[in-house]
DNA sequence: CAGGTCACGTTGTCCTGACAATTGACACGG
DNA sequence: CCGTGTCAATTGTCAGGACAACGTGACCTG
């Protein structure tokens, strides 16, 4: 009799290139992250074990197993110890983290347009040195920006950084997104801190979205570090609510 | 001359009980993150390098690695290939991920009151059967709760389960949380996916928050699931934006 | 004194091998 | 018919070693 299927996958074509200088185990990490976006792998296959596996690849079973964790820390696949690796019953898979509203709509496929309305040096104060991290009477780069989707207001941003972090023009700012400025500049971001709320426009804010007074805003502050935990970026913003609302994924952190 | 210096904990205790069904690696690593919020290590501060760690404790280097990795993953640490590992430099530090209104609310030290006003068996029908990925004609457990804290009125939350899954007390809901109650029926929560917006309140809504009719409210609408992906939950609820933010802490997915 | 070069230390990747723990399926006995 | 024990399959944990890639700092050179 034969072994226990190895799994649905079958015919899957999965091949590393030793020559290449990408990781092996990343190599099929991405082949099979492929595979269950194209749906060559469905979801709750198994995924055959991880020796067999192995063998059939020329690689050792820690490379294999590497390949498979980073799958399963990004919620795509699920152990079961005694019974395999299976291929997660996805609902929807978004995992939107530490991306700039920017990067969103551009992910959306809408071509957001940006107003730059001032784009200053002056001292930070006591709200931004504190979020920031630095003394009140150092200089922040102060960016206020207004976010348009189809002619219309989206949200208005306003962002703090560090003077001296990285220079900022105006025409950039109009390009592109504030986090892409950063890491084009070299400036890793390794995470943030949010707070998200809602309260009632003002008079002036409701102008400038072309929202009614008083009606529903959605807030976000936001502060980003990089890598050596300082702190590269602090922003105020608002939303429109009727226009925008945060999705995101959640992971167990077990 | 000597080495060069193997980290700033010098004299930092560290050691595993290999009799203990504990992993070693998870013992290593709770020992670290312990040392790491008591000051043991400081921000900054250097870890030593791996292979000498490891034959200080009697570890092999893979299994050291490993915790380092489950507190790199946690945000804590921070690699850098030719240099070392140090402790980030830590502002805050939030995980709050999966967790439930009231779990936050309880770790926040506040004793938060339930008032369960609703606790039914009904069709889904066609927006929760989307949102659980169920027949609109299949039973649902219609659960709705008013949230209070301090005796004044926090949150409205509407929660749908597949019938079946539970059976849900009145009584209970009263005394925990829906997720405590969820994971004492052996339901391991993986993933949910969510979206945060806002809106102006209704009259209604108004009233049963004690809120001013068309102030600004937070909503939130949910859907988690186990580790099968089958979905477990869906939740749409509201909150009084004048006393409720959500605030988390994202990590980069590279 | 400036700039490039090289040795060194550290983490990154990969291999082989072994045993433990958990799960599910099946055969067996009550 | 049902409970129970046994067994096989699979992932979890751990060891020990080897070489590569990268960043730093010291050294040498111009």
């Amino acid at each position: 009799m034969a072994k226990r299927d190895a799994g649905a996958q079958g015919s899957l074509r999965l091949g590393v290139d030793r020559n290449s200088p990408v990781p092996l185990y990343f190599q099929l990490a991405q082949q099979l992250e492929k595979a269950i976006e194209t749906g060559g792998l469905t979801p709750g296959s198994l995924l055959g074990n991880e020796i067999e596996l192995a063998g059939r690849l020329g690689l050792s079973r820690p490379t294999v197993r590497q390949a498979i964790q980073s799958l399963v820390d990004k919620g795509l696949l699920v152990r079961r110890r005694g019974i395999g690796t299976q291929v997660v019953h996805s609902q929807v898979r978004r995992p939107l983290a530490l991306t700039s509203l920017y990067d969103d709509l551009a992910a959306a496929g809408q071509r957001p347009a940006t107003r730059v309305l001032r784009n200053d040096i002056e001292p930070a104060g006591p709200r931004v040195a504190a979020a920031l991290g630095i003394a009140e009477d150092a200089e922040v780069a102060v960016v206020e920006r207004l976010r348009l989707t189809h002619g219309e207001p989206m949200a208005r941003l306003t962002n703090y950084l560090p003077a001296g972090l990285l220079e900022l023009k105006t025409a950039e700012l109009e390009e592109s997104g504030l986090y892409q400025l950063l890491r084009r500049a070299g400036i890793t971001l390794h995470s943030a801190r949010q707070a998200v709320g809602a309260r009632a426009a003002t008079a002036a804010e409701a102008t400038e979205l072309a929202e009614a007074p008083g009606g529903p805003l959605l807030t976000m502050e936001r502060t980003a570090f990089d890598d050596t935990g300082r702190a590269v970026e602090f922003g105020s913003h608002i939303y429109r609510a009727s226009r925008y609302t945060f999705e995101f994924q959640l992971l167990d952190r077990s």
